[in-house]
Order: structure tokens, then C-alpha cells, then sequence
DNA sequence: CCCGGTGTTTGTTCTGGCGCAAAGTCGGGC
DNA sequence: GCCCGACTTTGCGCCAGAACAAACACCGGG
């Protein structure tokens, strides 16, 4: 059933952190100014440097956002899952989208024309106030992320990687957390800064261990701890064994 | 001449991004509830971790913020200048401050307590776009961080590292650009993700090229063409020489 | 003027992880 | 059911850059 723009339901935007406090006027006044539009997987929905014209909003599916490089090196900054904003920074910056946003599962989005979001932050200021919020959680992830790319080695980014995935797009299940939707591992080379050969690599071992289980574009963690673990590169955690502390 | 908390001259703000068309009435409100604190050089203003009371802007000298890890590792993550804002993430999220601040010179800052300037905001709707404007820039800024750690070596991460401060905290001379305060092979080190041995080595080599002048916690770039063109990974620019491009 | 501490340079060794190469596997389309 | 292309795994050699180590320069203070 294919369809073009639709008016969204109003209930949709009760899930988003953008809209916060707002009162049912509000609501109102930013469903009315609303589109909604259907995206299937692979497409591109916005690309860097090209003029942002709107702010978006996922409803439904994963939108992964990636910046390359003059050099042509990829780095892929984050998934987008439901109820997440995304290209919303070019919406203060000048110079357009600084990254491109491809659809990794269909979905659909919801979104709002520039000077339409901005007025709509004029005249409800808690709005804006809840996306300052918003990009400041970004901004401290981002600001991990460096910490984490200048001191850590590649081992331990790709556990804390597949860690922030599981918690961020995990599907519990008897097996253990899985990853809810498709994702290579060139991907997670991109994400972690390494390669897809030691991404494959690091998982081999871990699969051996029986911490994760891996597939094509599939990955499900069978022992989140023992990832979390590798993550903050604390001794594994021997079951009974009171190992002599010197050394 | 110490002293201690006094009264803002209404004219500092007038600088500042952040009141960015805020009327008359508007400044008076926030000088009103604004103070400001002489600080000196090695002064820890805050640390990572401790709860946010109040909202920082640095009126003259420099600040380091720096973010460390479980690990230890340190990681710089910006030296803010006069004019900058800084431990302003904290007013937006639980868990206090994300990241140490440390002055790298003597200076002075303006604050306001957290719970003020929310409200300041509140009032005018436009102090939150202007904090938007702010904050979307530096996530930006992080992005493409984030993107050179994962993608770039390590000559071509320190040369960006020096363009950026020659440009942010540059002072010409006739000899070239001199990064106006002092910083350590080790700060560098930890602003690209390498060690202080690394910066020195890497410096040195361009030393011998004529691009930069190092000197103790002093740095002066004498080509900044040069630098921007390792930065970019372009060939140096040959004089005049058609080399061969064959291998 | 000497002295100590802090910061810098440089050499050597060692290794994590990249580049290259090739084979294997899976899934979807025809 | 087969084939093709996309994705993944694994081996191997190498090198950028870290770790370790030591000497050296500079600055401020006594």
C-alpha cells in the first residue's frame, strides 16, 4: 500500500522529548504544521552539504547518519531509531546538512519546514528549551566518543559500540539482546573507527567466547555483561578464583 | 590587585553570541543577575562530575576542558576563549558536569546560576536560539572530530589541531601565526589523540620544513598554507616542478 | 648563580591493527 | 534450484605509532 504525504495522527508526537510540557494548543499548533512521508530502506533522505530545508523526525524504522571526509574516509555518527530528531543541526548552522541520513529499514518520518519549527520555538520557548536538551545529550555522547577514539584501543571501542547499540536498539529475546535491525560490519568499522576485517576479526574472538553471536548483517550479544565488561576493560570476571592483587 | 566578585560592566555582554538580539530590557535582566570572578591560571573551576550550579562565560584569558576516563585516559576535548561559553552541557542534564575545566591562563568569567538563566530563557526565546546556535556548533565541531579520529593518521590530526587553535586563539605576527597562550606537546598530544612524543616528533619534523616553530609550551606557525595543505592531505605545493605523477 | 622541576627532544624496541589477498557463505532474484 | 553479488572470514606481512628510556633545555625561585 504505497501512499504519498499524509497528515500524521496527533498521538505520534506524545513519545517525542521535543515536545515536552507543551501544552494541547501547542500540540496542535505543531501537528497542524506536520508532514509525514514514508522512506524505504536504502534511500537517501538527505545528503551533507545540500541546503536543509527541513527538520525531521523518525517515527518508525532507523535512519543512519554518516559524514565522509574530503580524503573520502566514512564515519558513520549514529543510528537513528523512532521518536529521535534527526537534521536538525543544519536547522541553526549555516553551509546545509553536515552529514548525509540513509535509510537503513523502511520507515516513516515526520517533518517540519525550517522557519515553521523555528517560529513554533518563539512562541513556545519550553520547546526550545527541550532541544537544547536533546542536542546537548548528543553533544556529551559525541563528546565520549572523542575521548574514546583518542585513549581507547580498538577492542574495547567496538564492545562499547555494540553496548550503546544493544541499549540503543535492543531486542531482548531468550538468546540475549539483539540488534533490531540490519547492520554490517563495515558499518561498525565506520562507527568505531577500524576496519570491517577487525571488526570481524575482535567478533570471531568474542564469538568463541560465546559473548556475542554474529551474521550477515546481524548481531545478537549473549553475555551483555561479559560486553560491558571488555567495554570498560575490566578484568573478566573469573567466577571463583581470589587471584593475588601485586604484580 | 585580587578582589573578589563584583558587578559586570552591562558593555561585556554585548560580545557575547549568546544575547544575540536581546533588547535593551533584555541585558539589563541579565547583567542583573550575573556575576562575575577573577580566576588564575592552573585554577580547577570545575570538575567532571560535580554538580552544575552555575553557567559559565569567559570574559578574558583561556580555559582547558578536558574530559578523563575510567581508564585514565585524558582526552582535551577545547580551550575556550574570551567571549565562549563553558560548563553550559551541565544546565541540560543530569550527572553534573561532563568535563573538567581548568584555566590555562590567568582571566575572568561571568556566571549566572543554572536555575536563573533557565529562566532568563524562558523570558527570551531567543537567548534558547542563540544557545541552540551555540550548541549545534559545537556538536558540529565534534562530528567532524569524531569523523578525523576514526579516519585520519595522526600527522594529518595534529596538523588540523593546529590550524583550528591558529585560528580560534591565533595571534599574527610578521613571523606568522602564534597560538596566543601556552600550551604543552601533551596537551596537543591529548587534543588529537597521540602522545606528547608523537606531537614533538611530528613537530619537529616540520620544523625542519620551516612550517612551525615550537618553543617551550609556545608554538608559532610560520606557514599556515602549509599546515592547512597537510591538514587536507593535499602534495605540498611545489614551487615549480611538473613531477611525474607515475609511481 | 645554582638547583630542581617541568617540559621537550630523540633513540630504540615492539606490537596493534591496517593493507592486501583470497576464499568462503549467505540470501535474493531469475 | 542455480547463480550472482554482497557480505564475511581468515591468513600474512608490514608499518605507523605507542611504550620505554634517557638525555637535554628552559624557567623560576632561593
Amino acid at each position: 500500500m504505497p501512499q504519498g504525504p499524509f497528515r500524521p495522527d496527533p498521538s505520534v508526537l506524545h513519545g517525542m522529548a521535543l515536545f515536552n510540557g507543551l501544552d494541547a494548543a501547542g500540540y496542535a499548533d505543531a501537528i497542524a504544521q506536520a508532514r509525514t512521508r514514508r522512506i524505504v530502506r536504502g534511500e537517501v533522505i538527505f545528503t551533507q552539504g545540500a541546503p536543509c530545508d527541513a527538520c525531521h523526525a523518525l517515527i518508525d524504522g532507523r535512519v543512519k547518519i554518516q559524514q565522509g571526509g574530503a580524503d573520502g574516509g566514512q564515519a558513520v555518527l549514529r543510528f537513528v531509531g523512532p521518536g529521535e530528531m534527526f537534521g536538525t543541526l543544519a536547522m541553526f548552522m549555516a553551509g546545509g546538512y553536515p552529514a548525509d541520513a540513509v535509510a537503513a529499514t523502511d520507515g516513516v518520518e515526520i517533518l517540519w519546514d525550517t522557519p515553521v519549527l523555528r517560529a513554533l520555538m518563539l512562541r513556545h520557548p519550553v520547546v526550545a528549551l527541550n532541544a537544547l536538551e536533546m542536542l546537548g545529550g548528543r553533544l556529551q555522547e559525541m563528546q565520549v566518543r572523542v575521548r574514546e577514539l583518542s585513549t581507547a584501543r580498538v577492542e574495547r571501542r567496538i564492545a562499547n559500540t555494540l553496548v550503546r547499540l544493544a541499549r540503543q536498539a535492543g531486542r531482548r529475546t531468550e538468546e540475549g539482546v539483539e540488534i533490531d535491525f540490519p547492520i554490517t560490519r563495515q558499518e561498525l568499522g565506520e562507527m568505531t573507527g577500524t576496519t570491517l576485517h577487525t571488526v570481524s576479526r575482535v567478533m570471531s574472538g568474542w564469538e568463541a567466547q560465546g559473548i556475542v553471536e554474529g551474521g550477515r548483517q546481524h548481531v545478537l550479544v549473549r553475555k551483555p555483561h561479559a560486553l560491558v565488561a571488555l567495554a570498560e576493560d575490566l578484568p573478566p570476571p573469573r567466577p571463583a578464583a581470589p587471584a593475588a592483587t601485586g604484580g
